[in-house]
DNA sequence: GTAAGGACTTGAGAGGATTGTC
DNA sequence: GACAATCCTCTCAAGTCCTTAC
């Protein structure tokens, strides 16, 4: 069929554009509350998409799949899918147009045309069945190289490599791609301005032998507050995030270790797929890998983590990765002082009975406040699901004793209590400026000394330092335990972790202890408990985000991440070999990761019978996909927070018959993949690359296409069109990552405004074209609708108005346009986890957008150790 | 080999703070 | 100044992935 048939693996594909890219994008106006909400007023959304599509060629041609059923997780929960090709694919005529810098250009990563498609996320590089529904692909076409037709607008170099990609799946890339060192080389030169600032601050870590602030552009990010910052390579840097509760060094065995460790290193490269391991060595570079491999060996690493390690040491962080002194092996810090947290203030009996069978009940304080737990929540979804009432009673029940007169849900009227909840409410509201200003401050001063840790030396923010109030459990989706009671967490349930000669926070409740004290500096966590829902997990009290330690985790993702663009043409190689393997563990994770590669997907790890029933790839059940004509498959599914997943695309004929042979013989309710699970899933990607595991794809395909619609879409032009680019590829993200939200319930009706906003503008514009015609006559301006007389103005001032006129409406149109598209599609999730800032800076930098602009003051905390970075930075 | 536990990241939503509009 | 819209921060649930124990 046309459509797959234009789907070519990656092991055949010639290594350059002609398989033109295609984002398998969710239709976002689709989603959720929408289809319940704006099917009556609105056109469909998917006819909306369309609309829009024919608009603006950019982003919105695209197949629509037709909405779905009912939304499962409440009315706002589905989401419609629309496979969509990337505009650059739209810009081309035959799909070439993956937009790069010339080679050798600051910005060029790779410098290699021929590697220019394996770059790109899958999810952007199959066609879809629109674009290429007039090709001449044929379903042969799928396991064949690209027609020439095709591959003959390309630079020959381009069309030489594919046939040799072809033949030579077992060639190591590095051979198979000579010209890489030179794109290494190019990277170096983008990337290597970067390692020496950071360089230079850790050099002055080590003569100083103290810990040094942070460039003053980052610091200044930071101040507020005379708050301290560490520089990030401050030498923890070193040390793989993966490493726990390593056991300790000694010290004279350091030498030693080094060697063995270099060794080790070595040896490691044998279990490295071919593919890998010369890859994109040029030889300088391994030399500086050498070099780092010598300095970070003052830490001994296990087996287990040295792929982690290997991983750093590739990063171009990893240059100046140093340990700082004292510190050891999966050691997070030196020394370590805080506070501890705080609790909730006790139970404040508000004496408001509740009324049982009619007559009001008495409760003592504690049965009162699980009540009032319950009366808050009147206004919820919550207090309308049976699980959720069902599991509250049984809890409430407990507290309430066998005797007591309470016994059925059905005869509770908990409204005294809701009505006093919301008198109080209204009374907080109707307090003047200064007194919530008296109750902020008092509040800050109660808190201040929580508010901080100090790390080695610097003082860093906490994160979470109040100790979690009790409360009815809000688990998402039919969370089999919503509406538990949430017991109230007392210091003998926390373990606190603190500096050995730190001060050892006192406990705030009187004749109360900590539950322990702990001294672990492999771990950052400053406190935990045991979740009283599910007494397996904990809650732990971190830094906060901004602080170094998870700056440098932050860093280390990115970098992962950014590996994975190197690797990409192999695994893609690799998985598509795999597809029609006999063995079918093989051809099971060839898809999965398949999907996981194409799709954005979670890794999806098992679940237990007291979770939600949601899933991720792993965890398909065969209910989950349909197989559908033209070698399509459908997916619905509820994945995490039961966030409804649903897309119909196109894949590869293999897949689509791998798939179907999965489900033979199976229940619905059976696992697609049955021979699979995470672990499993991600061991073998770390025989693909080291430190690989399924969610690096999600931070590859994100970054990538933030990079990659920046830079091909962001013109010349003012900062509100610039800002726009950006909006759209971080929508585009998060439509890929399925990040959706509610609609607001405002939505409908901030529409109707705007609507009446611009139908009046629209209507003053006429009114003036009017008066500038009948000016141009030299008569004076007609009477206004309301019979007024109106100012008689120069055709020059009329044309100065119809222009301020025509922006606005222009400007509002785009605004409404924006709003509504992005009713339901969360940009936030994938800024804070899934954009590396380094794209954004740099971006900014480049355009000259001011980065306020689309950071906030808590990411530009956040992503501090970002803002150094050169214009040139590419993903 | 696998289940359980531990340590972290990712995620949506609530509600407060700020900004815009009239 | 009142109100609405938007932005921002905080909260805590729900994931991922690693280590440990058996």
């Amino acid at each position: 069929m046309a459509v797959h048939g234009c789907l070519k693996p990656s092991v055949f594909d010639n290594g350059d554009d002609d398989d033109a890219p295609i984002v398998f994008r969710r239709n976002s106006s689709g989603s959720k509350q929408s289809q319940a909400n704006s099917a009556v007023k609105k056109p469909s959304s998917s006819q909306r998409q369309d609309d829009s599509s024919s608009q603006n060629s950019n982003l919105q041609k695209g197949k629509t799949v037709l909405p779905n059923k009912s939304s499962i997780r409440g009315p706002t929960n589905s989401s419609t899918l629309t496979v969509q090709p990337r505009s650059s694919e739209l810009n081309s005529a035959n799909g070439t147009s993956m937009s790069k810098p010339p080679i050798g250009s600051a910005g060029d990563y790779d410098g290699n045309l021929d590697d220019s498609d394996d770059d790109k996320p899958l999810s952007a590089r199959y066609p879809n069945s629109v674009q290429k529904s007039n090709s001449s692909c044929t379903s042969k076409d799928l396991s064949s190289p690209p027609p020439n037709s095709i591959a003959e607008e390309k630079p020959k170099i381009a069309l030489k490599k594919s046939y040799d990609d072809d033949s030579e799946d077992e060639i190591p890339l590095s051979a198979k791609f000579g010209v890489k060192s030179a794109a290494d080389r190019s990277r170096k030169n983008t990337s290597n301005s970067n390692d020496q600032k950071a360089t230079s601050v850790t050099i002055k870590v080590e003569q100083n032998g103290i810990v040094k602030r942070e460039p003053q552009s980052t610091s200044s990010l930071m101040s507020s507050k005379g708050l301290n910052k560490r520089p990030l390579d401050d030498g923890r840097s070193a040390r793989p995030s993966s490493v726990k509760k390593a056991k300790p060094v000694d010290p004279t065995k350091i030498k030693q270790e080094s060697k063995v460790k270099e060794e080790e290193d070595m040896d490691d490269e044998d279990n490295i797929p071919l593919g890998q391991k010369k890859k994109p060595a040029s030889s300088e570079k391994q030399v500086s890998s050498k070099k780092v491999t010598k300095v970070v060996s003052t830490t001994k690493f296990k087996k287990t983590t040295k792929m982690s390690k290997k991983n750093a040491k590739n990063s171009k962080y990893s240059k100046s990765m140093k340990v700082p002194p004292g510190s050891g092996e999966g050691q997070k810090w030196t020394t370590l002082v805080h506070s501890g947290v705080i609790f909730p203030p006790p139970y404040k009996s508000h004496g408001v009975k509740m009324l049982y069978n009619g007559q009001p009940v008495d409760l003592t304080p504690e049965q009162e406040e699980v009540a009032t737990m319950f009366a808050v929540m009147k206004d919820t979804e919550y207090a309308t699901k049976q699980k959720f009432i069902e599991n509250f009673m049984n809890d409430w029940k407990v507290i309430l004793g066998r005797n007591h007169v309470i016994k059925k849900f059905d005869l509770c009227d908990f409204t005294p209590i809701y009505e006093w909840h919301q008198k109080e409410k209204e009374k907080k509201k109707q307090m003047t400026a200064e007194e919530k200003k008296a109750v902020k401050e008092a509040k800050l001063k109660q808190e201040e000394k929580f508010m901080w840790a100090i790390v080695d030396g610097v003082k860093e923010k906490v994160g979470n330092f109040r100790v979690e109030p009790p409360g009815l459990f809000r688990g998402r989706g039919e969370h089999p335990k919503m509406g538990k009671l949430k017991r109230r967490i007392r210091p003998s349930d926390i373990t606190i972790n603190i500096g050995k000669d730190a001060p050892i926070p006192e406990c705030p409740i009187p004749g109360e202890r900590w539950k322990e004290v702990k001294h672990d500096n492999t771990v950052t966590w400053l406190a935990y408990w045991n979740d009283p829902i599910n007494p397996k997990e904990s809650k732990y009290v971190f830094l906060a985000a901004s602080s170094s330690l998870k700056g440098q985790s932050d860093k280390e993702k990115y970098e992962k991440a950014r590996m994975l663009k190197n690797y990409i043409k192999n695994i893609r190689a690799t998985y598509t070999k795999d597809f029609t393997s006999k063995d079918v563990s093989k051809r099971q994770i060839a898809v999965a990761t398949y999907l996981i590669d194409k799709l954005a997907l979670r890794a999806g790890n098992e679940k237990d019978d007291d979770e939600a029933d949601t899933v991720g790839c792993c965890t398909l059940k065969v209910e989950n996909v349909t197989l559908m004509p033209e070698n399509k498959l459908k997916f619905d599914f509820l994945g995490k927070d039961s966030i409804r997943y649903e897309n119909t695309v196109p894949v590869e004929a293999a897949v689509y018959k791998a798939v179907g042979q999965f489900q033979t013989g199976k229940k619905a309710s059976d696992d697609l993949f049955d021979k699979l699970d995470t672990a499993k899933l991600n061991a073998h990607l770390k025989e693909l690359m080291p430190g690989l595991t399924a969610k690096v794809f999600r931070t590859y395909n994100a970054s990538f296409t933030l990079d990659d619609m920046l830079t091909r879409d962001t013109k010349d032009d003012n900062i509100q069109e610039k800002l726009k680019v950006y909006q759209t590829a971080n929508r585009e993200v998060a439509i890929i990552c399925n990040h959706q939200r509610t609609v607001s319930k405002s939505h409908d009706a901030q529409m109707a405004r705007l609507d009446e906003k611009i139908a009046e503008l629209k209507r003053e514009l006429g009114e003036l074209n009017g008066d500038l015609s009948r000016a141009k006559k030299g008569k004076p301006p007609a009477r206004s609708p309301d019979g007024k007389t109106k100012r008689n103005l120069t055709p020059e001032a009329l044309e100065k108005k119809i222009s301020q006129i025509t922006v606005k409406i222009d400007k509002m149109e785009m605004d409404r346009q924006l709003k509504d598209q992005n009713k339901n599609v969360a940009l936030g999730t994938s800024k804070i986890n899934y954009l590396d800032p380094r794209i954004t800076v740099a971006w900014c930098k480049r355009h000259e957008v001011p980065i306020e602009k689309i950071f906030n003051k808590s990411l530009l905390a956040k992503f501090s150790w970002a803002m150094d970075v050169e214009p040139s930075f590419k993903f």
